[in-house]
DNA sequence: ATGGCAAAGACACTTTGA
């Protein structure tokens, strides 16, 4: 079973490479964000033609996540628990059939938390305490499940090209990887460090200043695996060829093989 | 020391992102 997950940086402005990605890939379960549109305004029946369902989690404007998939979800939750109060619209999670158990996927779009000093980043620490929270409950399960997103968070200084340009940046603060190494330390596994060794492995690659062309890269797109489904990887990749594709998103697919 | 991309919204500029 294929399941991956894309920042595609505006689903409207990106159909045509969206289709092209589906087709070419066949993922089974896709966990999208920033989808930058209103649920009425997603793009479904072009991807329900393409043969995937399709639930959303929209707000006007920016953020957004949505799961495609092959077979419809058991059932959806969206909205990350733990603040009733949070409006914008990135998380969302889905409970799929999975040999004979079942697989929860869930489409998570952190925060960027920029600039640092201030509430954005505040929001950021927060937004990323109740995800361990929720991690935790889910793990007293003991379900297969993978936390899948853009986490804009860089784990380690081997995640990026250059790292002396971001020491300043709320992708790369220590209270950001200390967050995210917490999360880890629940005994989930990331799935693309789980399975190469690598030096260049980015999920990210800035518009601006040729970043793709001179590979100033950065891995902050993730695929966080439960122990019951991390016992299943087969293999995890990223599809880098996508971002020389023509009106390209900023940040490539992330894709894990699950056995079962 | 940035904002040189890009998308979206209400409008030919601002907001947001990383």
């Amino acid at each position: 079973m294929l399941v991956a997950t894309w920042n595609i940086n505006g689903v409207k402005a990106r159909l045509e490479t969206l289709l092209a990605w589906l087709g070419e890939r066949q993922p089974d379960i896709v966990g999208l964000q920033e989808i930058k549109s209103v649920d009425e305004g997603f793009p479904r029946a072009e991807i329900e033609a393409a043969g995937y369902h399709v639930e959303t989690a929209g707000q006007k404007g920016f953020n957004g996540v949505a799961l495609l998939s092959r077979l419809p979800p058991r059932e959806v939750r969206r909205g990350l628990p733990g603040d009733a109060s949070d409006e914008q619209a990135r998380y969302i999670e889905g409970v799929w059939p999975f040999g004979g158990r079942t697989l929860r996927v869930a489409s998570l779009y952190l925060p960027n938390g920029n600039p640092i000093g201030t509430e954005k980043f505040d929001y950021k620490l927060r937004w990323m305490a109740r995800l361990e929270t929720h991690a935790q409950a889910l793990l007293a399960d003991e379900e297969p499940f993978a936390l899948v997103g853009d986490y804009n968070v860089i784990p380690m200084p081997e995640d990026i090209r250059r790292p002396e340009t971001m020491l300043g940046d709320a992708l790369f603060q220590p209270e950001s990887r200390a967050a995210f190494r917490r999360l880890a330390a629940l005994g989930l596994t990331d799935a693309i460090r789980a399975c190469s060794d690598a030096s260049d492995l980015y999920t990210f690659w800035d518009y601006q200043d040729g970043a793709w062309r001179k590979n100033h890269g950065f891995r902050i797109d993730h695929a966080m695996l439960s122990p019951e489904a991390a016992r299943h990887l087969r293999s995890a990749g990223i599809d880098s060829h996508v971002r020389a594709w023509e009106k390209p998103s900023d940040h490539v697919p992330v894709v894990v093989d699950l056995a079962g």
